[in-house]
RNA sequence: GGGGGCGUAGUUAAGUUGGUUAUAACGCCGGCCUGUCACGCCGGAGGCCGCGGGUUCAAGUCCCGUCGCUCCCGCCA
């Protein structure tokens, strides 16, 4: 930039310190000539008179230049544009009346300017700086250095900021212990798929980045470290989602010497404590319970958005009998009948509308939907529903009383196999939910999941796969059914639910050997695969490991919806793309022969 | 692996039944302006309509493919 101002902070101009961010001024500091330095934020020029506003991650100053004090800073101020970086010492003074502005903490005041450094400049820019203006995802992530600097997604993170610190503190209080475990893992390929890191050292050797640092904290505890927590990074290569990315961050955390209940009841305690300082002292009420079983009863999932009722209500013994094929088949081969009662919104709901919704509970492979719009009369008379023909009076009836319908109810029907109607309608009810706007988007309602099943089939291989992880705890009162039922076990484990996500998750560890054994024999591991995988940990288990258990909170999530946002990719700096690329700096990419040699490694493409 | 949405100027969008020179706002460039704070006024430049192919007298518009972003299903111990 032009000479007579100087290129910056360096040789050959007066060393310059800055005496106040921008967002400190107030008329308090009436009089004081002061250094500040940020981002032209706007620039208002009226010839001879320049007005900027100077930005910093603390505010807004405005700066006025104004010829009547130095008259050749007017040039200058004109060469700025939009997001130049420049450096300012003026003397602070209180704005004239009538025009203070109150919509910023400094409005009180403006930096009458005596002397002005541009440090740097700044192209045409890519999409607008100084507001939140919709902008293509695409061009966000590449210019995310730009998109930080706007004001949602910079607040999104110094909130993020104040919620890891609230949470850190919760936790150092209860005698939590910040430890570090290693990034660079072994392979264990029973869960997620992995990232894998090839080894120079070892040839056909590979590192995997942890999934979750689940097996090293549990040896903490082994090592009597007694709690321990860690913001930590895991990796998990599985296709992503609007709250899922390929590297997130856990608060992970294991405590000794405890059931499951003391486990919920310490960090109940932390989330709210934690939740509470983040929201400045909200009131966070006790979390409520539910088991696993009413969840998927009621509301057809495993996490329950308690902001609103519209529950799912059982009618297959209601019409197991009935005429209409595609119930009484549903029931006959072993599934259910399912009902949402939409109150008053009969008529809300158009032909067009249901078909949509059959469409939508389609997705999760729901056969259709039945409805029925209930009117005045009691009866098939009452009931408008191009399945009513298939009913008798006394079914409707009987429907209706269940039911509790009234006139202008919608009704709607699943029918299927329990996974996939419930799945369906689960699905459904949250999709009305969110349409219908039943609950307050500003509520958080958490809420503990228990009973677990420890064990589920596998979809494909007729095998037990564990439902949390192989080193969760059966239920002390189950532990016999590891023989006799695995079907019947119920796990020591546990989930926090926070309006319908998933925000954190755990569970009471096998610490006795012989279970931890018993428990990978149900899941179909030899022995030999067991010592090779983990034998280690079983190893660990021996040498006098306490009672443990432990839970890791879903950083990013929970900080998503803290935040009102709708992907977590707003709460994360650098996120990936649905794809999982970098789109600022090109990962994944292509690497050099050279460094292929190094690893041992050719690449061939399989097809 | 599968299904849906979007892609037009630097940005965000409009673009009718396929039909003349592809619009607007913001931004950008030039000029004017001493109290603005989304400053104002006047003027101007700016387009591979994502890319490739096809249908047609004629394609931003219709068809096929492909790339990018995105939402969802599967997947995520």
């Amino acid at each position: 930039m032009t000479s007579v101002f100087g290129s910056g902070l360096g040789t050959g101009v007066q060393r310059w310190q800055r005496s106040h961010n921008l967002g400190e001024l107030n008329a308090d500091h009436a009089g004081k000539e002061v250094i500040l330095m940020g981002w032209v934020h706007r620039r208002r020029d009226h010839g001879q008179l320049i007005f900027m506003d100077v930005r910093d991650r603390f505010g807004f100053t405005q700066v006025v230049v104004d010829p009547g004090i130095v008259p050749q800073l007017l040039d200058a101020a004109s060469a700025i544009r939009n997001e130049f970086v420049i450096a300012l010492k003026g003397i602070v003074q209180k704005r004239p009346d009538g025009m203070i502005n109150k919509a910023i903490a400094t409005g009180a005041i403006e930096i009458a300017v005596k002397e002005l450094r541009i440090l740097n400049a700044c192209d045409v820019l890519p999409f607008p700086v100084s507001e939140d203006a919709e902008t293509s995802e695409a061009l966000r992530l590449k210019y995310r250095y730009l998109d930080l600097r706007r004001p949602r997604l910079k607040d999104n993170i110094l909130k993020r900021i104040k919620f890891v610190k609230s949470m850190r503190r919760a936790l150092e209080g209860q005698g939590f212990l910040d430890i570090e475990t290693p990034f660079l893992y072994k392979s264990t390929p029973e869960g997620a798929r992995e990232f894998l890191v090839p080894s120079r050292i070892h040839p056909s050797h590979f590192y995997a980045l942890p999934q979750s640092p689940q097996l090293f904290k549990q040896v903490l505890m082994v090592s009597g470290f007694d709690r321990y927590y860690q913001v930590v990074k895991c990796f998990r290569d599985e296709d992503l989602r609007a709250d899922r990315q390929p590297e997130f961050t856990q608060v992970d955390c294991e405590m000794s010497f405890v059931d499951e209940e003391a486990v919920l009841a310490t960090f109940e305690a932390i989330t709210r404590q934690a939740v509470s300082e983040f929201f400045d002292g909200r009131e966070i009420p006790a979390f409520p319970r539910m088991s696993y079983d009413d969840a998927m009863e009621h509301y057809g999932v495993d996490k329950p958005d308690t902001r609103f009722e519209l529950k799912l209500q059982d009618v297959s013994d209601l019409v197991a009998a009935s005429g209409f094929k595609v119930f009484a088949e549903a029931i006959s081969t072993g599934g259910i009948v399912n009902a949402l009662v939409v109150k008053g919104q009969a008529e809300a709901f158009s032909r067009k509308d249901i078909d949509e919704l059959t469409d939508f509970v389609r997705q999760y492979g729901a056969k259709g939907l039945a409805w029925a719009k209930k009117g005045a009369g009691s009866g098939l008379a009452g009931w408008q529903s191009p399945v009513a023909k298939f009913f008798s009076d006394e079914t409707v009836d009987a429907i209706d009383k269940k039911l509790n319908l009234q006139a202008g109810d919608l009704v709607l029907f699943g029918a299927g196999g329990y996974d996939v109607t419930k799945a369906s309608l689960g699905a459904l009810r949250n999709q009305l939910g969110a349409r219908l706007k039943l609950y307050e988007p500003s509520q958080l309602n958490f809420l503990w999941i228990q009973g677990f099943p420890l064990l589920e089939r596998d979809a494909g291989a007729n095998r037990w796969i564990a439902k949390h992880h192989p080193f969760t705890s059966p239920r002390p009162q189950d532990i016999g059914l590891l023989d006799s039922d695995p079907a019947a076990i119920k796990a020591s484990a546990y989930d926090l639910v926070l309006n319908g996500n998933e925000v954190a998750g755990g569970s009471i560890r096998i610490h006795d050997p012989e279970v931890q054994k018993k428990v990978f024999a149900t899941l179909g591991l030899s022995d030999e695969d067991a010592q090779a995988k983990f034998g280690f940990l079983l190893e660990a288990l021996k040498f006098g490991a306490p009672p443990h258990g432990g839970i890791a909170f879903g950083l990013d999530r929970l900080t998503m919806i803290l935040t009102g946002c709708d992907a977590i990719r707003d709460v994360i700096v650098f996120p990936k793309t649905q794809k999982g690329t970098c789109l600022m700096t090109g990962a994944p990419g292509e690497v050099s022969s050279d460094q292929l040699r190094d690893l041992h490694i050719r690449v061939q493409r399989l097809e």
